[in-house]
DNA sequence: GGGCCCGCAGGG
DNA sequence: CCCTGCGGGCCC
């Protein structure tokens, strides 16, 4: 097996030889580096585009020194931390298939060099200090040194304790000195799910760049966890170290991996040598060596062996012996695919001109099948998911969703989903068809919908061919009053009618549907916003009928009326709300996305009105005497107008949940926290400040400051429903 | 600027 | 599970 691998200006291409199911990732790496002379690339570097599929055999972890003795009677060095009848215990092991303990058994013996906190040849975890990642590593040496006085504003001539380590995976990087707060006894022990809470610190494994995947140790703080029918969720601070950066609101994907971060000096003999930098990779067989497993090993016999003669299916990612197949290969396939019998399509399957196509494989389906882009998928706002969802109000709620006022505008769709104005990612109607529509977004995804402000008519979904993954095509056949668009006929007040249509006897007793306008629709509707989506209340639905489209082919329409005491977005007093209100664009997705900071959206310095507050307003601020500085600070941007409102906002952010503190309270460290996040801090056992770290001691009362609440809620009308 | 086609969310 | 879909980034 082999694979090519090229630099992203296509200048450079080397084939990397004789890799196996079983190269090292840390091999592969090597290989590259010597063939390219440059070291850490990234996936994206090696082409390895998003569904590629990169078969990773993780080499089983040599096991704990301690575990070690119990699995093997071949202990010899680590005698002395044992004892006899300990050892005797473990006798009749068989020591046949210790293919994971790396040969090396002898347990170096630990020097205490006399000073520090852990001993020549202790296992530890030690920070990478360019990315912030925790590695294990290995002890080599302890020495003592003079701090300069640049470091640490520490006083000249102290001394400092250097750790000498060398990290176990990177043989290459030598060995590295670090300082003591770099290094710490090998994290041992995983939280359990109950353990977890809100504001701990914890180790987890992230992955920056593609944080679905598997990654790296970070420290992280836990931000919050929640619990779904299916699936377990953690979404946590990650803390990237001395730069002081940190990456908000990650999706922790592996939740049952996350570690205590172990105090210096907690360590107990050698410390343990840990499995966590893969876990098992096979799910069936738990990596268990002795287990013959058909799904990571030969997918016929099952056995581990001869891994270069096992081929990978392409299809179903499958390893074949070649002389398990029937009839045995003697000889590697010359072509660039290779399938397994089971996955193979042979020739009485082959779909004739006509022939509907048979629907076995999705993947198959999928136009990057057959297609040989290098393009660089799933990046970018198209493609990410939420980080947040609208619990104020269920997904099937009829009418506005309290707190997000008429006028509010979002950069993405994403965001919109977010807010639960509009939950579908990119679909035009959200509804149940057997219930009714709750929203919908006039996009201009339909040329002959018409648009006046008050009333627009609207064309209902489906009667595209879709084929090829694709999300919206020309009109190709009828539509049909089904799925999203019998949902949105239902909101029509009158019995609903599959053939004709029908109109409201009385159009306002109908169900109410939230509009969101996309500036996408700007081509046809001047009452589209210039960018972004928004927010523009309730219409509700006059009349559908079936109709014969542009296209030629039956499209169902409607006729949709606004109803709402909001007034709408273009209109004089509508203006004048949006900028009461402070409403501006919202491009800060959850996610971390430089590109989109909120910093770089309003690249132009444009003059606006300062923003004005009242006179009860100005009192209210004035009563938070506790927070006069950050009042202060606020203030100062008044003449940004209704980003006034934004800084506030930020201002005010609780360090836990990131959303406007409510219920605050007031720290004598001067942090602004929820009271339920502060609680549930303390409820972890965890007595400090959640913003600092301050300790605040076990008994701390906490005190609602109900003026920052008066004005919070002033500034922010409705931010509290569904809060408590 | 237009075509391609991905993950994601939601319904059925 | 599978189907649908008025997004949106990247490439040409």
């Amino acid at each position: 097996m082999w694979i090519q691998v090229r630099t992203m200006d296509g200048k450079e291409t080397h084939r990397v030889d004789s890799l196996s199911k079983l190269t090292k990732v840390d091999e592969l790496r090597v290989k590259i580096a010597e063939l390219f002379s440059i070291q850490n690339h990234t996936l994206f570097d090696y082409n390895v585009g998003l569904n590629d599929i990169v078969q990773l055999l993780v080499r089983q972890a040599p096991l704990p020194k301690d575990k070690e003795a119990e699995l093997s009677d071949s202990d010899s060095g680590c005698g002395s931390a044992q004892s006899e009848s300990d050892k005797s215990s473990t006798h009749g092991e068989s020591d046949g298939q210790s293919a994971g303990t790396s040969g090396q058994t002898d347990t170096p013996d630990l020097i205490d060099p006399g000073f520090g906190f852990y001993k020549i040849n202790e296992f530890v975890d030690a920070r990478d200090l360019n990315m912030g990642a925790w590695f294990e590593a290995q002890i080599i040496n302890v020495t003592k040194t003079t701090k300069s006085s640049d470091e640490d504003g520490g006083t000249d001539g102290e001394e400092e304790i250097i750790y000498h380590v060398k990290y176990e995976d990177y043989p290459e990087n030598g060995m590295v000195q670090l300082r003591g707060k770099d290094v710490r006894p090998r994290a041992r022990t995983v939280y359990q799910w109950h353990q977890l809470e809100q504001g701990m610190i914890v180790m987890v494994n992230y992955n920056p760049d593609e944080p679905k995947e598997r990654g790296y140790w970070y420290d992280a703080e836990i931000q919050r966890k929640r619990e779904k029918r299916t699936q377990r969720e953690v979404y946590g601070k990650i803390l990237l170290g001395d730069a002081g950066d940190s990456l908000n609101d990650c999706r922790i994907m592996f939740v049952t991996e996350i570690y205590k971060i172990e105090e210096p000096g907690s360590s107990e003999g050698p410390g343990a040598s840990s499995d966590r930098s893969n876990g098992p990779e096979c799910k069936v067989c738990k990596d268990d060596p002795k287990k013959n497993c058909r799904i990571c090993n030969c997918h016929v016999c099952g056995v581990k062996q001869d891994p270069d003669k096992q081929l990978l299916c392409d299809e179903c990612d499958m390893a074949f012996h070649t002389y398990c197949l029937n009839p045995p290969l003697t000889t590697i396939p010359e072509d660039e695919d290779w399938y397994c019998p089971e996955c193979r399509n042979d020739a009485s399957e082959v779909v004739l001109a006509g022939e509907k196509l048979k629907e076995s494989k999705k993947k198959a389906k999928m136009a990057s099948a057959s297609s040989s882009s290098q393009r660089d998928w799933g990046k970018g706002m198209a493609c990410v998911g939420r980080t947040k969802q609208c619990t104020i109000v269920p997904s099937n709620h009829y009418g506005p969703v309290p707190g997000v006022p008429v006028g509010t505008l979002w950069k993405f769709r994403v965001q919109v989903s977010e807010s639960g104005i509009h939950r579908p990612h990119v679909a035009g109607i959200h509804g149940r068809s057997n219930d009714g529509a709750y929203s919908l977004v006039l996009a201009g995804g339909y040329e002959d919908d018409v648009d006046d402000g008050n009333e627009f008519t609207y064309t209902g979904s489906g009667g595209r061919d879709l084929s090829g993954n694709k999300r919206t095509a020309e009109q190709s056949c009828d539509q049909k009053l089904t799925n999203m668009n019998r949902a949105l006929a239902l909101n029509c007040n009158a019995a609903v009618n599959e053939k004709e249509g029908a109109e409201a006897k009385d159009w306002k007793a109908g169900k109410p549907v939230r509009v969101v306008r996309s500036s996408k629709g700007r081509k046809h509707s001047k009452f589209c916003p210039e960018d972004g989506n928004r927010y523009d209340g309730i219409y509700k639905v006059v009349k559908y009928w079936p109709e014969k489209g542009k296209s030629g082919f039956l499209v169902w329409r409607y006729l949709l009326k606004r109803n709402d005491d909001e007034p709408a977005p273009w209109t004089r007093d509508g203006k004048e709300r949006i900028k009461k209100l402070g409403l501006s664009m919202q491009v800060k997705s959850a996610r971390f996305h430089p590109k989109y900071s909120p910093a770089k959206s309003t690249p132009k310095k444009m003059k606006v009105e300062a923003y004005k507050l009242s006179k009860e307003q100005k009192a209210l601020i004035k009563d938070d005497e506790l927070n006069k500085k950050l009042w202060d600070e606020a203030m100062a941007s008044l003449n940004l107008g209704p980003r006034f409102i934004n800084k506030v906002e930020e201002v005010f952010l609780c360090i836990c949940c990131q959303e406007v503190v409510y219920q605050p309270i007031t720290t004598e460290c001067q942090h602004n926290v929820c009271r339920e996040c502060l609680q549930r801090s303390f409820k972890a056992e965890v007595y400090t400040c959640p913003a600092c770290r301050h300790d605040l001691g076990k008994n701390y009362q906490m005190t609602v400051n109900k003026s920052l609440q008066a004005i919070l809620t002033q500034l922010f009308p409705g931010y509290s429903s569904g809060r408590c």
